[in-house]
DNA sequence: GTAGGGTTAG
């Protein structure tokens, strides 16, 4: 066959491959032409790999994976290898997360005598931007001038982003204001920055100001609030968005996840379902959100999960047509809030069972406290012992505290504490304070003295531990001492959240504080507060005012030594106004729902479950841990919590 | 080639 027959197929393989890079195609196609060429021989003629050579990396290049790239870009005869090729090379590794590298290659193309041009440029300002290396991002930067690039928009946008990222936000702003026609990229980069350096309130400033905005800048806004631990906020943009019909076209599926998160953080059923709703609706019409069914719908499992639809979520997550690891952990998680610890290792056994995904760190530890919130203690030895014999996870610290939380709950106190001095890392604060809570449960006095001397030391700003241990001298008579530790959180000041809850009615949101008096039905809620203590009186309620975390929970630090007004205190936490107004304003036998931020108390605990016998209705509250479902006298957390 | 994202522990 003579060179003219090569010289057309090459002709034809290019363009082929070039469709594939593009993404015109789906990727198969791309490995197939070039499985095809293998086969018939083709591709190992030199007249012809060299032809189509750089054709075929450019589609691994666009389609990864980036050892496929390399070991294709290795097929180009080295006098071959042009500066797109290299830029090629480099972008391809940044995509699958690899900057690292892609610098070294940056660095092969210097070596082999190939120079960069404004492209190349761009990618190691954004692979130094991934790695907040303001080294070579400001070699990157110096490049374009040395060199006599043009330092156009989409070059000065990369090199602002990598400053921005890289704890230099008084260069991005220098650019920025030097900027003749900032783009909303460079309006976008700035806002991403200004939130992560400067804080939600100076984020703002510069999204007020912004000239234009699009989707992604609408994303990034939402998704501080929700960094910053404010889902509300994240719900008060949503409304913004709405409020303007033409921006509904902004809600694409990176903001519907970030809302969805603030809604399951938030605790918000009803804009979770009215985002659900959105969805299914716009994906009847629109393909924005074809491609990330997947994402969306995880974010809707972990939404239904945390919003008390465990059955939603479970629903959603059979029908789906594709899972991954993060999918599972969803679930399993929202089994877990729930407190169905068998439901989970149910799961989990199907999850590995079936082996469409194999269980990550995260996985477990998900299913570890599932068998801590259930009691599970058997089966989480097994099951941390399995970790890395069978599942190949190094456990990490979370694991170990899920482990200490679980022994330590038990009552294996002392197991828990072996089991902290060997860990092979420093306990942090999760692990030291959830052995602390173990002691305050099964009275371990000298130990928790010594934990919280251990966390004081570590994490002085946290008076939580003094009012812990505090709280347990009390319990066993030692008032002295119990004093002692208030007064040093007393003159210290409390830096707490505030605790809150709220419950809908209606459609209608209803928010308390502790003793709240703010609500236009204040009257009519105390006066039905009144009514519930006489009859929990009635039932033989005792307050346990000496419980521990009671007056952790709403911040009634300050009046602590005045034992009625403590019992008054607990009298009104957030979750009984909450309750007070449901149980009026709603039909007899209707189920009540109401989302605390911080954890209830035991004593709302207990109260809880005596008004659904009294007023025989379920109670479900989420505390800031898991949902207690209060039906006919009992709690599903089996009171172990 | 430049801006944004989902799951976990007391």
């Amino acid at each position: 066959m003579g060179d003219a027959f090569f010289d057309s197929l090459a002709r034809c393989c290019r363009p082929l491959l070039r469709s594939c890079s593009l993404g015109d195609t789906p990727p198969p196609h791309g490995y197939q032409l070039h499985a095809a060429l293998v086969k018939n021989g083709l591709f190992f003629l030199s007249s012809i790999s060299s032809n189509i050579s750089s054709a075929l990396f450019h589609m691994y290049a666009a389609l990864g994976p980036p050892a496929s790239a390399l070991r294709a870009f290795e097929e180009i005869p080295v006098v071959a290898r042009f500066t797109p090729d290299w830029t090629a090379l480099i972008s391809c590794h940044i995509r699958h997360a690899l900057p690292s590298r892609a610098i070294l290659f940056f660095r092969s193309m210097l070596r082999a005598g190939a120079s960069p041009d404004e492209v190349t440029l761009i990618a190691l300002l954004s692979a130094s931007a991934r790695l907040s290396d303001n080294f070579s991002g400001y070699a990157a930067h110096l490049l374009f001038f040395k060199l006599g690039l043009p330092f156009t928009a989409a070059s000065c946008n990369a090199a602002m982003d990598m400053y921005a990222k890289s704890s230099r936000m008084d260069e991005a702003w220098k650019l920025f204001k030097e900027m003749k026609e900032p783009t909303i990229v460079s309006w976008t980069i700035i806002l991403t920055g200004a939130l992560r350096w400067e804080g939600l309130r100076s984020g703002q400033e510069v999204f007020d100001r912004m000239p234009q905005r699009n989707d992604v800048a609408w994303t990034v806004m939402i998704s501080a609030c929700i960094e910053a631990g404010r889902p509300r906020d994240a719900l008060s943009l949503l409304g913004e968005l709405l409020f303007d019909g033409v921006h509904l076209r902004w809600l694409n599926h990176v903001s519907m996840c970030s809302l969805l998160s603030a809604c399951s953080q938030a605790g918000d059923l009803t804009v979770g379902r009215w985002l659900h709703t959105h969805f299914i609706k716009a994906t009847s019409f629109a393909d924005n959100y074809k491609d990330h069914l997947l994402k969306v719908n995880t974010a809707l499992i972990d939404m239904y999960g945390k919003c008390g639809r465990v059955d939603n979520a479970l629903t959603l997550f059979e029908r789906m047509a594709e899972r991954n690891v993060v999918s599972w952990n969803a679930m399993l998680s929202g089994l877990s809030m729930q407190g169905m610890g068998l439901r989970v290792l149910h799961l989990f056994t199907r999850m590995v069972t079936e082996g469409e995904e194999q269980p990550d760190d995260i996985t477990m530890v998900s299913v570890l406290s599932a068998c801590s919130r259930s009691g599970l203690v058997e089966e989480g030895r097994n099951m941390f012992q399995e970790l890395g014999s069978i599942y190949k996870i190094t456990p990490k610290i979370e694991h170990f505290a899920c482990m200490v939380d679980l022994l330590g709950r038990a009552g294996c106190v002392d197991e828990a504490e072996s089991l902290v001095r060997a860990m092979p890392m420093q306990p942090n604060e999760v692990v030291l304070g959830s052995l602390l809570a173990s002691c305050a449960l099964h009275g371990k006095l000298e130990l928790g003295r010594k934990l919280m001397q251990e966390l004081v030391q570590l994490y002085p700003d946290n008076t939580e531990y003094h009012v812990l241990l505090s709280n347990m001298f009390a319990a066993s008579q030692r008032h002295t001492e119990a004093d002692d530790l208030r007064m040093v959180v007393k003159n210290r000041g409390i830096q707490k959240t505030p605790g809150m809850s709220f419950i809908e009615i209606n459609g209608i949101v209803h928010w308390f504080t502790a003793g709240d008096k703010t609500h236009p039905q204040t009257t009519e809620i105390y006066t039905m507060l009144v009514e519930i203590v006489r009859r929990l009186k009635l039932a033989g309620y005792t307050i346990d005012a000496a419980s521990q975390n009671s007056r952790v929970a709403d911040n009634y630090m300050e009046n602590g030594d005045e034992r009625e007004e403590r019992e008054q205190a607990l009298l009104v936490h957030s979750e009984r106004l909450a309750l007070a107004l449901g149980l009026m304003s709603t039909k007899p036998g209707v189920t009540l729902r109401i989302v605390k931020n911080i954890r209830i108390c035991s004593d709302c605990h207990s109260a809880m479950k005596l008004c659904a016998s009294i007023f025989e209705r379920e109670i479900i509250i989420r505390d800031r841990n898991r949902f207690h479902c209060f039906k006919a006298g009992l709690c599903s957390c089996s009171d172990f919590w």
